[in-house]
DNA sequence: GATGCGTGTTTTTTT
DNA sequence: AACACGCATC
């Protein structure tokens, strides 16, 4: 049995605290890196250890899955196997487990699907057209969707929101979308996010019984990433956690970055309201980054006002400095991150594993992944266009989602006709006629097609399909997932499908199917007790990030969000530009703070090494964009930034990205063409346009717009005489 | 009923 | 630039 010196000995006197106090509820401000894991874990071993607690009583929610299986895995080292008895995972697969146990008391089952965004999308718009609404202008599903968010988020009603003030008709018929989607989840036994959460709150609320039971379990309660839970999950928090849990919730107030999905800080200030008595705990050493990478951390956040003030402090010295590396374009950008790493990895003896490359927004992977398959590389892209979210992948998963739950339309819908086996939009139609007026469900009408007499064509079709279906049903006792997969690949016809495809596509496709029965070979030996229903739960709740790992030496590509709660030796933060990051959408609302803590979240990930980069000009949606360093790079502070690169900064050149030429976009020749017209007819840049720049000859000026990049872009200056003159970018100087 | 082309649109971040 | 969708054609 574990001692409490082994549990303690690796702490220091706070993370003591945080293990140690039990008998109250406890707010640990963790800053970044400030080994809250490690506190945590070791705090569970405790519980385990000295409060008679068994592990069931425990439940730990933490923001992903891959933070709930490091712990699990750090717990189990820490105590053994007892470790898998605990309740644990993030709230909204918490939510599936309890809404799975009660389904029937809810009117769904217990096999109900859980649907993604894609899938939520899916099923509006198909109740937009049921109810013969324009789903490509006035309503689209995207739209729709983000209004349940929005309401949801904010604790809305339906009938509240449809009712508050402004765009009243709009606002009717998407209320009567929103009421029928509700109840078409209900019918198809389909669940979305906010059902998870919403549902399981409803359930505690309304049934006492259920309540207790759970009040009774829980006599301990972790939460991480505090900062980034919202409303509902607040409220989820009470419920579980009755009058005699207690509650050790953790957080970074300075990392809170998903306000857009309704995360509230204020849940970490009102913790102590809400949970009486609770003490409030300071993680303030830094065992992750240099003192160098601290100081500036700090100077960024700084600039924030609505913060707690708290500074990271750490024993280690030195460090090297920041560098700042400025290109003309995109490809530009890819190429010098692609050099510097090479370097890195070639002479310092760094793994690729050790370096990332972070951008706001996941169509900068572009020409990272471009240039880095040119340059060999290794390299992996996290997120972005999810490996479950790609079509094929969708395809198959579609089939197995129907096998499980054939009510679930918006699955069988998707393969009823992929590949195509004559059951077109006509016999759809037909179909769903024939649901009314008892609302049979879709596969009810289809199964039926099997004993008519006279089928018809599509009938014959229909009942052939639904057929196999019931068949792979039958299946699931005696095969094994991967098994199953295959089998329905192979039957459905997709397989032979895929071969007819143009070559390269259908060999694009099988790799990622192949990659997909990967998985679940690997889910097999994995899982404890392995099963389609698990499966698909696993599947439903997973994203990109969970599923990597640093097994192969590759350098993870990733948006800043994803890389919350990661940590690498050398950094590249990317795309370091007005516009970009900050985004545009918060430069205009003028509310820069989050911007700035997930700046603050990609710079507390950099061990010993961090790169920013930024471009002057990029392509974004076909047009070419130019821009100036972002302000975040000012606030860096310029003593812990190398000096020669921080020198450069100043002409308007180097702000355009004139240092090298490589990859630049074709120059600027519309003045000798056409006099200098054609300037207004490209995009002229937003973000240049207004900047004050002087001239040797014609003095101080104001920028109307720029055409083309680096040291020979065409700059359109109306200058303090009023007089206006195109020039050369080489020839100004950006006046601050 | 399937396939191919032209048109129009794009939320930044994700459970 | 990339993609989805609608429309027209085979």
């Amino acid at each position: 049995m574990l001692t409490d010196d082994q549990i303690l000995s690796s702490l220091n006197e706070v993370q003591r605290q945080v293990v140690t106090h039990t008998d109250k509820h406890i707010l640990v401000l963790a800053g970044a890196g400030s080994g809250k894991t490690r506190a945590v874990t070791h705090k569970i071993a405790w519980l385990l250890k000295n409060s008679g607690l068994l592990p069931f009583q425990i439940l730990a929610v933490t923001f992903t899955n891959k933070a709930s299986g490091e712990m699990r895995n750090r717990l189990e080292k820490l105590v053994g196997p007892v470790a898998s008895g605990l309740e644990m995972g993030t709230f909204h697969s918490v939510c599936a487990r309890i809404l799975r146990r009660h389904a029937t008391e809810l009117g769904f089952t217990s096999k109900f699907t859980i649907y993604d965004t894609d899938d939520a999308v899916v099923l509006l718009r198909q109740v937009g057209k049921d109810l013969g609404l324009d789903t490509k202008r006035e309503y689209p599903p995207k739209k729709v969707y983000s209004s349940l968010e929005y309401m949801r988020s904010k604790g809305i009603s339906l009938d509240e929101w449809g009712k508050t003030h402004g765009r009243t008709e709009w606002k009717r018929a998407v209320v009567s979308i929103l009421k029928m989607y509700d109840r078409r989840k209900h019918e198809l036994d389909a669940m979305d996010f906010g059902d998870l959460l919403h549902r399981t709150v409803d359930l505690l609320r309304d049934n006492d019984d259920v309540r207790d039971g759970y009040q009774r379990q829980f006599r301990y309660v972790l939460v991480d990433e505090m900062q980034d839970t919202n409303k509902v999950q607040f409220e989820l928090l009470q419920l579980l956690a009755g009058a005699d849990a207690k509650v050790c919730a953790v957080g970074d107030d300075d990392q809170s970055i998903y306000g857009w999905r309704g995360a509230r800080v204020e849940n970490m200030l009102e913790f102590e309201r809400y949970f009486p008595g609770a003490e409030v705990i300071r993680m303030e050493q830094n065992y992750r980054s240099t003192p160098v990478i601290l100081t500036a951390a700090h100077a960024i956040i700084q600039n924030n006002e609505k913060r707690h003030d708290k500074k990271l402090w750490t024993q280690e010295t030195g460090g090297e400095p920041l560098r700042i590396f400025q290109a003309d374009s995109e490809g530009d950008e890819a190429v010098r991150v692609a050099r510097k790493l090479q370097h890195y990895c070639s002479t310092m003896n760094i793994s690729f594993r050790d370096v990332a490359v972070f951008f706001r927004t996941n169509a900068q992977s572009r020409s990272f992944e471009e240039i880095f398959t040119r340059s060999g590389i290794p390299h992996v892209v996290i997120g972005g266009t999810r490996f479950y979210s790609r079509a094929e992948v969708k395809d198959l998963l579609a089939y197995l989602r129907t096998i499980h739950n054939p009510l679930d339309e918006v699955s069988l819908l998707r393969i009823v006709n992929n590949p195509p086996r004559g059951i077109g939009d006509k016999a759809i139609e037909r179909l769903r006629a024939s649901q009314h007026p008892d609302e049979k469900p879709l596969f009810q009408v289809l199964a039926e097609c099997i004993e008519l007499e006279k089928p018809t064509r599509w009938q014959k079709a229909a009942g052939e399909f639904a057929s196999k279906v019931l068949h792979w049903k039958e299946r699931v006792e005696t095969l094994s997932l991967s098994e199953l997969a295959a089998e329905v690949m192979k039957q459905s016809g997709y397989a032979s499908r895929l071969l007819t495809l143009d070559p390269v596509e259908a060999e694009s496709r099988q790799d990622n199917l192949n990659q997909l029965l990967a998985g679940m070979v690997e889910y097999e030996i994995r899982a404890e007790d392995p099963s389609l229903d698990d499966y698909l739960e696993q599947l439903a709740l997973i994203t990109d990030v969970d599923l990597w790992n640093d097994d192969q030496d590759r350098v993870p590509l990733m948006t800043v969000h994803a890389a919350k709660g990661l940590e690498f030796d050398t950094v590249f933060i990317t795309g370091c530009e007005e516009g970009l990051f900050p985004h545009r959408n918060h430069v205009e609302s003028g509310d820069i703070e989050e911007e700035r803590r997930l700046f603050y979240v990609a710079v507390t990930r950099a061990c010993k090494r961090l790169v920013f980069t930024y471009a002057g000009s990029r392509f974004i949606m076909g047009q070419q964009q130019y821009a100036v360093p972002s302000r975040f790079l000012k606030e860096l502070g310029e003593d812990t930034v190398e000096r020669k690169e921080a020198a450069r900064r100043r002409s308007f050149t180097d702000a355009m990205g004139g240092g090298q030429r490589r990859f630049r976009a074709p120059a600027a020749r519309a003045s000798e063409e056409t006099g200098g017209v054609a300037i207004k007819q490209v995009p002229i840049s937003a973000a240049f346009a207004g900047k004050r720049v002087r001239h040797e000859r014609f003095g101080d000026g104001k920028v109307l717009g720029v055409l083309g990049t680096g040291a020979n872009a065409q700059v359109m200056v109306r200058f303090d005489s009023l007089k206006i003159e195109t020039l050369t970018a080489r020839e100004l100087r950006v006046v601050e």
